[in-house]
DNA sequence: GTCTTCATGTCGGAT
DNA sequence: ATCCGACGTGAAGAC
């Protein structure tokens, strides 16, 4: 019951398509379709989509995916934990993926399965990723003169009435200090992120408290920059990665 | 030239998948790769991923994709644009797949290949999509009573310095209206964008002019609810459908 | 190219 | 289950 060769078969019939399908979902396999096909989606929107070639991955999981020959994205999909379900429908072969909680449907139905494939798939392995929000906040940490002298962070992820602040401090003069991170360029809605946590301290802190809001990205857009002004709050530039 | 049927190796040698993918890539197929390996990612972010079994996706657009047994979204990916090589290196098959602006690359290293196909494919057809945010817009253009009686609608993506509005308008008493739209449920976020348009506006316009913001969406959080109230906006509940 | 926003966003973490 | 924010977000439209 260990890894078996992947299945595969060229032209199948609707049938033979039928049978390996069926015993790869029971088998939890990952299965991967090639065809001329119709879509149709219904659920928190609805879609369909006329005849084209495309790739369909049903994953053991219950993922489903509908990729076109273009785009990074497919162009239809299920999320984790749908059951899938083949059939031989009026002589042709369809695959639907459905879900609860939100009620969502996929229909893929073949003019005809130009191929079939089913393999056993197993990956213990997590991404290691760098490079992000996380990796900026460590950074600071690590050295919070980078953010600016005599910065001390006094709790990460701060509970608010608006939220959890990315890293909670004070400055050098004892006020307190709310900084927002960005692993990238931001635009508009990274200050009005940080607008809301500062408001919410300066009603919860004493009356007479001075708050601070400071901004942590590589840079901003012109209009956010304007908007960090009018909103009297401050930018740092910084990237989750030090400079080359 | 026309379609041809699609070309498929089981645990084929490196060489023989090197011939299979070199020609496809050359031939603009869709081409599919499955077995153990390893994929590292430099770029924006970079990440390394060790050996597990992974489905490897190769579009003729220069997208990238590789999917592990679980997740709809892929673990590692380039966007179209990339250029793809194969070659094998020190005996074992790999795909790299390169882009510039920025700078990114993604490597993938078979420790064997388990699997290759190729497809011719073309899809002439585009997505029907419903239940967007399009939808809600047109749904209050139509009857602009929905959103209160008296309501004219005067323009679309009305430009502000601070973007541009879903839909501005009139109420009953002449006051300007500014309208954001949301499919679904909100959070303070789209407050925060609402509430920027307003205050944009209401610099814009005649001092004396009164500017109504009301955002519109199936229904708010607790927190946008209050942050609605803070800032004397109003809400509207409204979904880009009918409801049942 | 940059900027801005939408998305059937997805995903993870916390409550 | 909902809420909230990050994401190598991606994709589209405007400039």
């Amino acid at each position: 019951m260990s890894r078996e060769a992947p299945s595969t078969a060229v032209e199948p019939t609707p049938e033979q398509a039928l049978d390996v399908v069926r015993e790869s979902i029971e088998r939890e396999r990952l299965v991967t379709l090639f065809g001329p096909c119709r879509v149709e989606y219904e659920g928190r929107a609805s879609s369909t989509l006329d005849v084209g070639d495309r790739l369909v991955v049903l994953k053991p999981d219950g993922s489903a995916l509908v990729h076109t020959d273009e785009g990074q994205q497919p162009v239809n999909w299920q999320p984790p934990g749908c059951t899938h379900e083949a059939r031989v429908d009026d002589g042709t072969f369809v695959v639907e993926s459905q879900r609860t909680t939100p009620d969502e449907e996929l229909l893929v139905r073949f003019e005809s399965v130009r191929h079939v494939a089913a393999y056993d798939a197993t990956d213990p392995e997590d991404l290691a990723l760098s490079g992000t929000e996380a990796d900026l906040r460590d950074r600071i940490l690590d050295d919070p003169s980078l953010l600016e002298d005599g910065f001390e962070p006094r709790a990460t992820e701060r509970d608010t009435p608006a939220g959890a602040v990315d890293i909670f401090g004070e400055d050098a003069e004892g006020n307190a200090v709310v900084v927002e991170l960005k692993r990238r360029r931001v635009g508009p809605d990274a200050v009005g992120q940080l607008n809301r946590y500062v408001e919410a301290l300066r009603r919860d802190l004493h009356a007479d408290a001075t708050v601070r809001g400071i901004l942590v990205a590589p840079s901003v857009t012109d209009r956010a920059g304007r908007l960090l002004e009018r909103r009297d709050l401050e930018f740092v530039s910084l990237s989750p990665v030090p400079e080359t």
